[in-house]
DNA sequence: ACATTGACCTGGGAGC
DNA sequence: TGCTCCCAGGTCAATG
C-alpha cells in the first residue's frame, strides 16, 4: 500500500508517542518476511533509545545509540501506536514495546515488508546506498532528471518508478503526476523535451505533497499510525477511475498495463 | 549498463 | 456457500 506519502504519514503518526522512547522490548511473531527478521533485532535494540525517526525513500528508520532499525512496509503492511492491552490481530508480526506504555505494532498480511537491525552509518546500508534523490529534496530538480532520463529507452511511467532514477514515487503517483503533466505514461523518457521534464517535476513534488496533507492514499487497507484512513483517495485524478470521465475534458479514462502494473490515463490529455 | 520478467505472499472481489 | 481466477499500493534477483 504505502508510497512515499503514505510512509510519511505514518513516520509524522509515531513521532509524537516513540521519539526519544526506550525501548522495553521487541517481540518478533513471525521473522518470514521480504527479508528475514534477524535475531540481532532484539538482541541489540531492546534497552537502547529510539533518537530520532526519519524516512529515507519508503523505509522508516529508527536510530538509537546503538544501531537503526529499519523498517518496510511493504505492500500491505501497517504500523500503528496502540496501547499494551490491544488485542492481537492475525498478521501481527512484531511489537516494539516503550517506555510511555505504547506499542508500534507492525501488521502486514502479505509479509512483503521487513525490520532489519543495522550498525554504522545506514545510509550506506545496501538497501540504501544506490538510491536516487528524494523527490521533495532540492535534488530532485529538472536538470537532474533531463539527465537521467535521456538515454533511458523504457516508458516513462516505468522509469518514475524507477528507485535509482528518483525513489517513493509507486504505481498510484506515477499515474497521477503524469496526468498532471499532460505526458502519456507509454511514452518512452528519452523522447520527453526539456519542458515536459520541467513540468514533471513540479507536478510529482505537487501531487506528493498533496498526498501528506490529505493523510496518504487509501485504497482498501491502508492506515495511518492512529487507524484512521488516508484521504488522498478523494482526490486521485486518474488512478483507479477505468472507464470514468476524465475530470479535465470528460472522455473516459483509459487502463492499460504496464511493466505488468496497472496504468491509468486520459488519452486525450495525455500525450 | 540497461530493460524485462518472475518471484515473493495473503486476502478480497468477480464470476460461475 | 464455495470454488477458481485475477488483482493489489513494492522491489529484488535473474535473465536477456
Amino acid at each position: 500500500m504505502p508510497e512515499l506519502p503514505e510512509v510519511e504519514t505514518v513516520l509524522r503518526g509515531i513521532l509524537p508517542y516513540a521519539e526519544k522512547q526506550k525501548i522495553l522490548n521487541i517481540i518478533v511473531r513471525n521473522r518470514n518476511m521480504r527479508w528475514t527478521i534477524p535475531h540481532s533485532l532484539e538482541e541489540e535494540a531492546i534497552g537502547t533509545t529510539i533518537l530520532a525517526i526519519t524516512r529515507r525513500s519508503k523505509y522508516l528508520l529508527f536510530a538509537t545509540s546503538s544501531g537503526t532499525i529499519m523498517m518496510h512496509l511493504g505492500m500491505s503492511g501497517v504500523l500503528s501506536v496502540v496501547d499494551s492491552n490491544t488485542a492481537l490481530k492475525k498478521h501481527d508480526h512484531v511489537d516494539i514495546v516503550l517506555a510511555n506504555g505504547k506499542i508500534l505494532r507492525l501488521n502486514d498480511p502479505r509479509r512483503f515488508g521487513s525490520v532489519l537491525w543495522s550498525k554504522g552509518d545506514i545510509l550506506q546500508h545496501r538497501l540504501l546506498v544506490d538510491l536516487a534523490p528524494e523527490p521533495l529534496s532540492d535534488d530532485f530538480n529538472a536538470t537532474y532528471l533531463i539527465d537521467k532520463l535521456s538515454n533511458r529507452k523504457t516508458c516513462i511511467k516505468v522509469a518514475l518508478m524507477n528507485s535509482k532514477i528518483v525513489v517513493g514515487v509507486g504505481n498510484i503517483y506515477a499515474s497521477e503526476s503524469l496526468f498532471k503533466s499532460k505526458i502519456s505514461p507509454q511514452r518512452l523518457a528519452n523522447s520527453l523535451s526539456a519542458t515536459e521534464i520541467t513540468v514533471l517535476v513540479t507536478e510529482i513534488k505537487k501531487v506528493l505533497k498533496k498526498s501528506i496533507e490529505a493523510g496518504g492514499t487509501t485504497l482498501k487497507d491502508f492506515a495511518q499510525a492512529d487507524g484512521k484512513p488516508g484521504y488522498f483517495a478523494q482526490e486521485l485524478s486518474v488512478y483507479g477511475r477505468k472507464g470514468l470521465p476524465c475530470i479535465v475534458c470528460n472522455n473516459d479514462i483509459n487502463h492499460i498495463t504496464i511493466a505488468n502494473r496497472a496504468t491509468y490515463f486520459c488519452a486525450t490529455c495525455q500525450i
